[in-house]
DNA sequence: GGATAAAACGGAGATTGTCTCCGTAAAACA
DNA sequence: TGTTTTACGGAGACAATCTCCGTTTTATCC
C-alpha cells in the first residue's frame, strides 16, 4: 500500500493551475451563498473565466467543490486570527475576526447540509473545522481578558453560539445584518464592569 | 380573500387520474428509497407507465411529489393502527405495526433530508406527522398493556425511539434487516414479569 | 344508450445541466 | 532556446427537466 511517499514534488505547479484554482473557488463561494448548493457548474466555470473541462478537472464533482469552498473558508478564518492578533489591538481584532466568522456561517449553512444529503457525505471535513475555529476564538479572547478588555469570566464559545443562535430565528437573507449588528452588542456587552 | 368555499366539487373526479395518481406514488416510494431522492423523474413517470406530462401534472415539482410519498406513507402507517387494533390481537397488533415502521423510518431518512435542502421546504408537512405517529404508537401499547401482554410501565415512544435509534449505527442498506430483528427482541423485552 | 363537454393523457421536443475528449497552448526545466 | 510536461478550453455526447398541444378517455345530461 502507498507505493511511493505521500507527495513527489517532481515539478513546481503551473501558475495559471493555482490562479485558476483559486478564481474557481472565489466564484463558487458567491454562487453557492448567492443561489444555493445547486448553481450551475458550467456557469460558475463560465464566470471565473475558464471552461467547463477545467472546473472539472480542478473539482471533479460537485461535492469536491462545495468541499473545497468550505475548507477554505475554515482556513480564511485561522488566517485572519493569526494576522489580527499580530497587527491590532485585542478588542479590535475579536470584534473584526467575529464579523468574518458571521460570513463564514452565512456559506455554511448553504454548504453543510448540501453536503449531508450527498452520496458520500465526508464527516471528516467538519472534524477538523471545529478545532480551528475553536482555537481561534479562544485564543482572541483569552488576550482581550489579558489586557483587561473583556470580562475574565466569559466563556469564549458562547459568543460563537450567540451568533450561531440567530440563524434559527431570523430570516435566511436577513440573517449576516442581525448578525453583524449583534457583533458590536455582544463586545460591548462583554466589557469589564468599570 | 377566499373567493369561494374550499372546495366546490362540481364533478366526480375521473378514475384513471386516481388511479394513475396511486400508481406513481407507489412507483416513487420504490424509486426514491431505492435510489436516492433525486433519481430521473421521468423514469419514474415510465415505470409508472404514464407520460412525463401526467406525472408533472400531478406533482408539479420534485418537492411536491417527495413531499405527497411522505404524506401517503404517514397515512399508510396510521391506517394500519385503525386496522390492526380492530382485527388482530393486541400484541400482534402491535409487532405488525412496528414492522411497518420500520419501512416507514426507511423512506423517511431519505426525504426528510432532501426536503430540508430544497428551497421553500416545509416544516408543515413534519408538524402533522408526528402528531399521527405519536397517537397510533400510544393506542397500541396502551391496548397490550390493559390486556396483559406488555409491562405497564413501558413509555411507548421509547419503542419506536429504539428502532429509529438503530439508523445511527449500522449502515443504511442493512438498517431495515437489523431494525426488523430490533422488533422481536424489543417486543419479547417489553412482556410483563411473570 | 348516445351525445357533449370537461378532464386527463402522453410524448415530442425545447431547454438546460453534466461531464468528457482531445487538439492546442502555455509553463517549467535543462 | 528547445523539449517535455502540464493545463487549458470548448465542442459535443448524453441525460434530466418541464411544456405544449393534439388526441383520448371519462363523467354527465338527456
Amino acid at each position: 500500500m502507498s507505493p511511493d511517499s505521500p507527495e513527489t514534488p517532481s515539478r513546481k505547479p503551473r501558475a495559471d493551475a493555482l490562479r485558476n484554482r483559486e478564481r474557481i473557488l472565489d466564484v463558487a463561494r458567491a454562487a453557492f451563498t448567492g443561489f444555493g448548493a445547486d448553481v450551475s457548474l458550467d456557469d460558475i466555470a463560465r464566470q471565473a473565466g475558464v471552461g467547463p473541462g477545467t472546473l472539472y478537472r480542478h473539482f471533479p464533482t460537485r461535492e469536491a467543490l462545495l468541499e473545497a469552498v468550505y475548507r477554505t473558508e475554515v482556513e480564511k478564518l485561522a488566517a485572519a486570527e493569526r494576522e489580527f492578533a499580530t497587527t491590532m489591538p485585542p478588542l479590535e481584532a475579536l470584534r473584526k475576526w467575529m464579523g468574518l466568522f458571521v460570513d463564514y456561517m452565512a456559506t455554511k449553512l448553504i454548504i453543510v447540509p448540501a453536503l449531508n444529503t450527498m452520496a458520500g457525505s465526508s464527516p471528516r471535513v467538519m472534524e477538523s473545522s471545529g478545532e480551528l475555529i475553536r482555537g481561534a476564538i479562544n485564543r482572541l479572547v483569552s488576550r482581550a481578558v489579558e489586557s483587561g478588555d473583556l470580562r475574565p469570566d466569559l466563556e469564549p464559545l458562547d459568543l460563537l453560539r450567540a451568533l450561531a443562535g440567530i440563524s434559527s430565528v431570523a430570516p435566511v437573507a436577513a440573517w449576516p445584518q442581525s448578525a453583524k449588528k449583534m457583533v458590536d452588542i455582544l463586545i460591548l456587552g462583554s466589557r469589564p464592569t468599570p
